[in-house]
DNA sequence: CCCACTGTTGCAACTGGTTGCAACAGGATG
DNA sequence: CATCCTGTTGCAACCAGTTGCAACAGTGGG
């Protein structure tokens, strides 16, 4: 869970065999100026910003590259869609209110009671940025809302 | 949280200005013979089996109405895909191991920790069908695994 | 039994994302 | 600088699922 480091990473591919590309430097160059949570398809319009010819598999590819490497963490939201963390972010998951939209962090320190639980009854290790918790927050509580779970 | 009961769902669909088609019919009887969870494609495949013209949209548009009505309720698998679970079993959520591919259940029981400090914290009400917990379950876990999280 | 109202269907286009494959191009080596 | 190896790209087909819309068909009322 480090700062990523995208200077060394031309280097850090080619020591695995992987090579430094023009797409991939177009991705590399979006994703260092990205904060918080994106989606593949927010990537991929942001890199055809730099370069029209940008093709969606090779950005989902890249991806999945960097992924491996550290550079990025995918969770899911609400709907079950990929969305991507760009680190150095602490490793958390998120809480999403089915009624107005709201999305939240849900910090290691609130998830630990689960995660101990889980660990100590069945050695099941959770992934924290995996974990999506879709509800209904306090504001939306009482009102008849959505039933968009 | 009560047993489905396919019988009266004609009247209860046409009690709110609903109707009672013939691809209707043919879902619910797949339906009714399912138990666990289903993907929609595994049902639009099921109801293709007893009638082939079965259309992908009317299905899922179907799957809709009936999660309204309470008979079925989506969760999202570990790659997000919506998964249904046909009543009358107990609320409950998923963990899923990103290793082996192993799902468990995750009982309203388990889940109580992390609900109630939701609730006390943030007044956050938990949907815990929508719960999947994505890691990596005890068997797995000194082994060199899949990173399929 | 027929009518009219309106919910539902079929269809076609579209979205986000994935996959197999042949052509291409990093980059290590000499 | 030329060569070769193999990772990567672009493309086209495909997959699961969604949406807008015109035609269709349950259903309650007369
Ligand atoms: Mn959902
Ligand atoms: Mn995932
Ligand atoms: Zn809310
Ligand atoms: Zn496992």
């Amino acid at each position: 869970m480090t700062a990523p480091d995208w200077q060394s990473l031309p280097d850090r591919l080619r020591a695995r065999g992987l090579r430094w590309t023009p797409q991939r430097r177009v991705l590399v160059d979006v994703l260092s100026r990205t904060r918080g949570h994106v989606t593949g398809s927010q990537l991929l319009e942001r890199c055809r910003a730099i370069e029209p010819a940008t093709i969606p598999s090779t950005v989902y590819r890249t991806l999945d590259v960097l992924e491996e490497l550290g550079m990025v963490r995918h969770g899911h939201a609400a709907d079950g869609r990929e969305e991507f963390h760009v680190l150095p972010e602490a490793d958390h998951g998120h809480l999403h209110c089915g009624a107005c939209g709201g999305s939240w962090d849900l910090s290691a320190n609130e998830a630990d009671g689960l995660v101990r639980s889980l660990r100590a009854g069945r050695g099941f290790v959770v992934d924290l940025s995996h974990v999506t918790i879709v509800g209904r927050c306090g504001a939306c509580c009482g009102e008849p809302g959505t039933e968009g779970w």
